[in-house]
DNA sequence: TCCGCCGCTTGACCTGGATCAAACCAAGCT
DNA sequence: AGCTTGGTTTGATCCAGGTCAAGCGGCGGA
């Protein structure tokens, strides 16, 4: 649960995370106060209820951070990759539920901690504020989904954005049209992330192959045949 | 269109706006590369392709932030009311359009001076970055109601936003459980916010009156005879 | 080896909200 | 006064996606 911690140069995030922007001595500073915590996958890992006094970089896996009505409806509202930020600075209460996905690694740190570290390092802070606005523009983007793209738009878009955050050559055609994806979430999860029923997904998934853009190798592996195919499927905005 | 700017001490949003932690000295200094605009309803702002070098505070009416597919569908992100903040710092690009709802003045200055300003003024940075996290909680509740709310609670939602962030005392009862307000958008821009069709929500309005919740005076005003029943209505989220 | 469970697929049917169409109403213009 | 226009309401019908139900396959535990 609490592996030792690893020098943060070594670190498989080292480029991605927020922490890239630190020179060597900082990191050390930052990777005294941090350590690591692996969580196997389909676990809770924070509520609401609960106030959260730590945040942290994801350095594997995939985390889904979900809001639920109190009839039990869902809806996921982001997922985070390895590289992303975890946690709610200037809040005690983090006002979602983070769960694992797949199996997660995590480097933690002191949530008030790390507001002093980016109070002294604004460099830090402004990576920090970029990154927020970028979560911004995600969620909104994510919002055209939801309210007006279809079934079979949501479907291509989620396979879409899979395949850019988590890009693995594919075996047999390297470069090209073909790519290969292996999916963190179950068909519920999809359909939870996409305002749809599980039922809808596996449909739309199966019209998918049908017209040929991709093909399912098993219920999480999937090789997209056609990414143009498929990003014009998900009919990406354009906002002339 | 640019009438002349006026002292900032007397800004209608004074309080409520960014600006609200400058002192009275900084304040001037900003006063003096400020410059007001005025827009008619029904007006747009900033397209995206065109890129903005510029950014703003709302000092009076509504603005609808949206995002629009190629084959027309369209999605309102967000509104942005008196004391918001209109922009996106660090990119050339505005990646929304932003149309006026109503009239709107707004409080102008240009962008890289802006983030100038807030390198120097770190409080100016933390009060920014802590609305932007706000930001995407907002963006976040949002997608749950896009994903999973049914018709009547995201009606529901809408009239209770509005109501939060425009209260009027009602002529009538003044406090008590009823309360009037004045929606600064059309049905289309209605359903365009909750991913709805106009005639749905037309509908969901007539319900929410048969039940004895709202009362309709005209299209624009509605009078929320029970702000407990429609909180109940629009099933606010909970998250246990 | 068998059983139960969980995630996934598929089929049959249903329904909430979309679509299509008409009419209404108030404001501004001629 | 009559006409036009833009926003709104209302009714009739349609269909994308939800709901219900059955069955399948892989995996872990007895």
């Amino acid at each position: 649960m609490a592996p030792r911690p690893r020098a943060c140069s070594a670190c498989a995030v080292r480029e991605t995370a927020l922490c890239g922007v630190l020179n060597t001595q900082q990191l050390a500073r930052l990777n005294r106060r941090s350590y690591r915590r692996l969580y196997p996958a389909g676990q809770l890992i924070a509520g609401v209820a609960a106030s959260e006094d730590w945040c942290a970089t994801v350095l594997s896996g995939v985390i889904k951070l979900s809001k639920t009505l109190s009839d039990g409806r869902q809806q996921i509202v982001a997922l985070l990759f390895p590289g992303d930020f975890l946690g709610r600075p200037y809040r005690a209460e983090f006002p979602y539920t983070a769960e694992t996905a797949t199996e997660v690694q995590l480097c933690c740190y002191g949530r008030t901690y790390f507001e002093g570290f980016m109070q002294e390092r604004s460099d830090l802070k402004q990576i920090f504020l970029e990154r927020t606005l970028d979560s911004v523009d995600a969620a909104r983007d994510w919002m055209l989904l939801l309210g007006r793209k279809t079934a079979q738009e949501k479907v291509a878009a989620l396979l879409l954005t899979i395949l850019q955050r988590t890009s693995r050559p594919c075996p047999d055609c390297e470069q090209g049209p073909c790519r290969q994806l292996i999916m963190p979430l179950t068909r519920t999860e999809m359909a939870d992330y996409l305002g749809l029923r599980l039922e809808t997904v596996s449909r739309q998934l199966k019209q998918l192959e049908a017209i040929g853009t991709i093909k399912r190798l098993d219920p999480r592996r999937i090789s997209v045949r056609d990414v143009d195919a498929l990003a014009k499927a998900a009919s990406s905005d354009s906002t002339p």
